[in-house]
DNA sequence: TACTTTCTACCAAACGGTTGGTCTGATACT
DNA sequence: AGTATCAGACCAACCGTTTGGTAGAAAGTA
């Protein structure tokens, strides 16, 4: 592929971020990208299909996004730290470690299982970044992880949850939790919100004395 | 892409499987390209860069492969069944539920570690396969957590365990154990036993009373 | 043993197709 | 006059795959 300079290709400097047309047609052209990587992974999604999903040509979309790459980095913009926000928020409120640790599981599930797209392309496209990207991709990853760390580290020095490694504890919570993405189907047996809920109390029983 | 018809393309079955040096280069190919796949994703590597990587023009590839499909099919003969023997084995094995299912963590936790690559690609590319491969991935997987969720509810009637959603907890065990995949990088801090044995211990610490 | 045939493993090149990306000139609407 | 898009040609690069050929080992035959 040709990989033009840094800040080639990059004519369209020229939008303007008022016309609220333009910016539909960019959401749309994200959303159907997003749902083309998942369902047939960056790689294998081509423009045309992309273009094709919103009804443009091909050539039409360059006008809004200046390369596929750019277009798969935007689709991760701001995603992870609403979540992170939300579980930051929840690690440091009132409450017990318990507590605490019980509303972190549970504003995490629920961020899964409410951008389950976002989730599958985020975990499976990794490699497909560009550099920078994935570093921040792991930063915003090793931030979640340290929220719960912290929390179980607490939790353990206060008497509300018994753990030898609050590092490997805080791993097999992510894990579980994040799992949910490969299993979930909407409108099945389980709500968003009961699986959260189940979730939090299975944790809370993982590390509990 | 041309889909030609099942037996298609099948004109090198001629192989003979006695030669010695044509097994190696073949397992040489395997390895190859699952180093790659892990990588680069399917779609991501090329024959060419797999052809390379073995020292051949990609064109000679053809002599031991019939298609990059069926390459990327055949990684993943037996892998599952050998994991899943292990674990059915220690379900099925002499022990309280609680003892059985600690093995069975283990079991399956030590499979995935020890098959890094395998597992990447196995748990990505799903959405490569040809429908009779993905059906075969997909019953694998049901039969793993069949393995849990029954043990889990032999456990539950027994005392062992107290559990309202087997099936979920088989769910959340799973997600936790698979996990593992994604961050674990061998010479770490923890030895592929001490995680497992650890999970082990997790798990039947989140079900028990 | 010497000669011939067959088969294996691979080369080298080409094939048809697709890809991401660019460009142009026209055009409808605001 | 500016914005958003059409319609399509065009490109170099690369894709997976096929083909025809061939060096050399193996096997068969004398």
């Amino acid at each position: 592929m040709m990989r033009p300079g840094v800040g080639a290709g990059a004519v369209h400097r020229i939008r303007r971020r008022r016309n609220g047309k333009a910016a539909e047609r960019e959401t749309a052209i994200r959303a159907a990208a997003l749902r083309l990587f998942r369902r047939k992974g960056y790689e294998g999604a081509s423009m045309q299909e992309i273009a094709d999903a919103v009804g443009l040509y091909k050539g039409s979309l360059y006008y809004y996004v200046s390369s596929k790459e750019e277009l798969l980095v935007r689709l991760f913009e701001g995603r992870a730290e609403q979540v992170l926000g939300e579980v930051g928020a929840a690690a440091s409120g009132p409450g017990t470690a318990r507590e605490r640790l019980r509303a972190m599981v549970r504003a995490y599930v629920l961020g899964v299982l409410r951008h389950l797209d976002s989730v599958h392309v985020y975990l499976r496209e990794e490699h497909s970044l560009p550099p920078t990207a994935l570093k921040q991709v792991q930063r915003e990853q090793q931030a979640m992880r340290d929220h719960f760390e912290r929390v179980i580290l607490e939790g353990t020095s206060q008497g509300d949850f018994v753990e030898r490694d609050p590092r490997l504890a805080a791993l097999a919570l992510l894990g579980m939790c994040t799992w949910v993405h490969r299993w979930y189907r909407p409108r099945g047996r389980l709500t968003e919100n009961a699986i959260a809920d189940d979730y939090g109390e299975r944790a809370v029983r993982m590390l509990g004395p």
